[in-house]
RNA sequence: GCCGGGGUGGUGAAAUUGGUAAACACAGGGGACUUAAAAUCCCCCGGGCUAACGCCCUUCUGGGUUCAAAUCCCAGCCUCGGCACCA
């Protein structure tokens, strides 16, 4: 039968499925009709725009890898969609290329970035373009453009100008290797993020975002965004909110007579504050000089250049014996009265708090450790359930229980402790009830070359001057030695043609800031440049802004859960607050999308496990490939590659293709026909959901069932597949619906198929029968029939009788449409 | 250590959210077509017992709830992410 069916369309044998032949036509096709691409007058009037938004690439020399085309195409299935579905759906692309990539990439092949990136982006478009996404080029953009970066320099001015960007010299993360300051969120268990290189500490004039203003917005807000779990989840753990209380040790000499000075502590305990039995100060701490006796100022001088020298390597290893040195002084304890010794030591950080602690070792596993090491007293003060005042302690107890050698407040159980211990210290002025936060503040300068020069000018006699506005961009200028060096001053500096300015206050001779700023600077408003890239004068067009933000949707990788997703969000809330934006979450939605790994591992160079895309695309298409990756596991889960898997949806696209160009005028077959409905309802509710991996086995399903027993199909049957196909599959999808005679794309017009309830209810159903919750056997029933008359189906079937008959009928479980359970005992 | 995600055939995974476990694919085996290969098409494919109808076992392990558990509860093991001396 097949045969003749050949035989009947043998004027179409020429035409198999040649899926590059398709591909190109279509990419010029869309290219020629602007299919892809907004105007103008598209974005300021759009009925119902809808912003589909990707996180856009770092465009490196080795070009787009799987997990970019894994990421991109699983965002453009979702914008596609809901294009088909009527909207205006702005899908635009671009470029990440300032940043210590690029540039340390430069240094090793010596190329100068200026003209590496130029060459990659242009490698990248050709790829993207490769794998059909619905990429609107008229609305891409570039940050290394200095009409892009003009705008960045300008939110830099305004943040300055705002009082929330300040320069202030801080210790701050160097990496010895990359020869620049990194972000604390750049630095992973005291190495860098990027070479793995030891991280050393140095004090550096840094200019930071005072991010840390708007930490109990960020994390408020939280609570309203529709956001992947995880993605939430991580933001908040970042921002890291406690609720404590700071309490004052006043300094005292030996003999107890005060000093005129005090330390705060930050503790989210003070309900152990009796048993407080010294004090710690990071080395950082700027009273250590002034509690440091002279006969102990030496050994104090050297453990804090120890400290120094090692500092947040092996200052965040938990497993390490803890070190200190005492200071020599001491502070009173305000609760007991009694003196208490100060010692310096470097498992207390002077970047979180106040950069000191009360030290309880008998509720504190840290300081537990300390005390045990230097032979501090430890006190209890809280009991647990079948312990007393004077149980000993082993360790650290930091269960619930209620208070002990606490004086009046003994018995007071442990949360309600917290609350009346912290009210005592404010009733008595030495404490105060407090939130801490554990998100710093957003270090964003960097001295490097590749990135915007940040645009202050320092003036001897004006100080920090902001460069004005109609000055901007500050051309970044081509430096040919950009190599950084040890000395912690930016490549800049050697331009001195370029830093030598004149004061914009008072004109007398001036320098230019050389530090360039954070890449995340770049990514952090990129969204909001997309739709007005038509626009030279300002950064984000009024009108277009209101029309196309926030985002709708956006789809990128949980790498960026903290970073670049918490910069984007504080600068769309400072941009909100100075009245640029009237909306101050960027993203309506984010989903997070899984990880694809290959042979069990992350694809990395170093495994040796990278899938070079190109050589796959070639030869099994765009199409295929984007299929076979959003079939690999669920969306946001990730899945594992296999070279071979793209087999079966390549089979797919040829028997889809095959199929049509066989198919016949006339009526759907009714049963085929509830299939197709059935399909087209599944994938309607599931891709919003981005269940793409089940939406694929259903086409799969369904095709199968249009072409079982060899039949022919109809065009009816087939052509709504074609639609819900369109955003897995769009260069094949057109060329099939151009071959049915649509005039139009695909894309164009509300293309998606409604499907029909009534049509998609089954006459018949199958139920399972079981006996005591185990199966015995299925009958077939339509739809219709009565309860009764179901179990009397059920009890007569053969295989269940054989059950029914020895045992006495208890109870009998009917679920319609789905089983029958008869209880015998 | 803390916070998340997850453990289902040889493999990637499904499972209407408590109702026939393994859909859809990959790999493998067998067959058809072909001079041959590729492509395509058809059949088999969790384990055990059986000549067969069937039966027993099976969703990391062990308990529990229920007529019924991959799904809910308790305990434990493993794994992948994130955070981590954060007071």
């Amino acid at each position: 039968m097949s045969l003749n069916l050949q035989h009947d369309m043998s004027n179409r044998e020429s035409d198999s499925y040649n899926p590059s032949t398709v591909e190109e036509r279509w990419q010029r096709e869309w290219e020629k009709r602007g299919t892809n691409s907004l105007t103008l007058e598209q974005l300021q009037s759009a009925k119902n725009p809808y912003y589909q938004l990707m996180m856009f690439p770092y465009p490196s020399a080795e070009g787009l890898h799987v997990g970019n085309i894994y990421a991109f195409t699983g965002a453009d299935v979702h914008g596609r969609f809901m294009r088909m579905q009527g909207l205006t759906v702005f899908e635009p692309m671009g470029f990440d290329a300032f940043g210590i990539h690029s540039e340390n990439f430069a240094l090793k092949i010596g190329t100068h970035p200026m003209d590496l990136i130029p060459a990659n982006v242009k490698n990248f478009t050709r790829q993207l373009r490769r794998i059909g996404g619905m990429f609107d080029w008229k609305h891409s953009l570039n940050t290394t453009d200095p009409s892009y970066y003009k705008w960045t320099q300008w939110i830099f001015l305004k943040l300055f100008e705002a009082g929330l960007a300040e320069q202030k010299k801080a210790p701050v993360n160097w990496c010895p290797s990359c020869m620049t300051v990194l972000a604390n969120e750049q630095v992973i268990a005291g190495a860098c993020e990027r070479c793995r290189t030891p991280v050393e500490q140095r004090e550096i004039k840094q200019w930071f975002f005072k991010i840390t203003d708007y930490a109990q917005r960020l994390l408020d807000n939280l609570a309203h965004i529709d956001w992947s779990e995880t993605t939430l989840k991580a933001q908040s753990n970042w921002i890291g909110r406690s609720e404590g209380a700071r309490l004052k040790f006043s300094v005292v000499h030996p003999d107890g007579h005060g000093t005129g000075h005090s330390i705060e502590v930050y503790t989210t305990r003070p309900d152990t504050v009796f048993g407080a039995t010294y004090m710690v100060l990071s080395p950082e701490h700027p009273l250590v000089d002034t509690v440091t006796s002279n006969e102990h100022r030496q050994t104090i001088a050297k453990y804090r250049a120890e400290a120094k020298q090692s500092d947040l390597v092996t200052r965040q290893k938990i497993d390490q014996l803890k070190t200190g040195a005492f200071t020599g002084g001491f502070c009173q304890n305000p609760a007991t009265g009694e003196n208490i010794p100060i010692w310096i030591a470097d498992y207390v950080l002077m970047d979180y708090g106040t950069g000191a602690i009360m030290a309880v070792p008998g509720h504190d596993q840290r300081d537990f450790e300390f005390a045990t090491a230097f032979d501090l007293p430890v006190e209890r003060v809280v009991a647990g359930p079948d312990e007393d005042a004077d149980t000993p302690l082993l360790e650290a107890y930091v269960g619930p229980g209620s208070l002990v050698n606490s004086g009046h407040f003994d018995g007071t159980a442990v949360p309600e402790s917290v609350r009346v211990l912290t009210e005592w210290a404010e009733e008595n002025g030495w404490g105060e009830a407090t939130v801490n936060f554990r998100l710093h503040d957003w270090c964003i300068s960097r001295q490097r070359y590749w990135g915007p020069p940040i645009p202050i000018i320092h003036c001897d006699a004006c100080g920090s001057v902001p460069v004005p506005e109609e000055h901007l961009p500050v051309i970044l200028p081509r430096v040919e030695d950009f190599k950084p060096d040890d000395s912690g001053v930016a490549p800049l500096a050697r331009a001195e043609e370029w830093y030598r300015t004149p004061c914009p206050e008072c004109g007398a001779e001036a320098q230019r800031e050389t530090d360039v700023s954070d890449t995340f600077l770049d990514s952090g408003w990129y969204f909001l440049r997309y739709p007005s890239t038509d626009f030279e004068d300002s950064p984000f067009d009024p009108e277009i802004t209101r029309r196309w933000l926030p985002v709708d949707t956006y789809i990128g990788g949980n790498e960026h859960a903290v970073l670049h997703l918490m910069y984007s969000r504080f600068l769309t809330m400072v941009l909100k607050d100075l009245g640029h934006l009237d909306f101050e979450e960027p993203y309506r939605v984010f989903r997070a999308h899984g990880l694809i790994i290959a042979d069990g591992a992350k694809m990395s160079k170093s495994r040796g496990n990278v899938i070079i895309p190109d050589p796959i695309i070639e030869e099994f298409g765009a199409d295929a490939f984007r299929i076979y990756l959003m079939f690999l596991g669920p969306f946001e889960e990730g899945g594992d590659y296999r070279t071979e898997g793209i087999q079966g949806p390549f089979g797919f696209l040829h028997r889809l293709w095959d199929t049509v160009l066989n198919a016949s005028e006339g009526p759907p077959d009714p049963s085929v026909e509830r299939k197709v409905h059935q399909t087209v309802k599944q994938v309607t509710k599931q891709i919003p959901q981005l269940g793409y991996n089940t939406s694929i086995a259903a086409m799969m399903e369904c095709l199968n069932t249009i072409r079982s027993g060899g039949r022919r199909a109809t065009r009816t049957e087939v052509e709504p597949i074609i639609a819900i196909i369109a955003p897995f599959a769009p260069h094949i999808a057109e060329e099939l619906w151009d071959h049915l005679g649509h005039e139009e794309s695909i894309f164009e017009g509300s293309n998606w198929p409604s499907y029909d309830e009534s049509k998609i209810v089954e006459d018949t159903v199958n139920v399972a029968v079981q006996v005591n919750g185990k199966l015995r056997g299925t009958i077939t029933v339509s739809r219709s029939t009565a309860e009764e008359d179901v179990i009397i189906a059920a009890r007569a079937e053969e295989n269940v009788a054989r059950y029914l008959d020895e045992a006495e009928e208890r109870r009998v479980v009917h679920v319609p449409g789905r089983l029958v359970n008869f209880v015998v005992g």
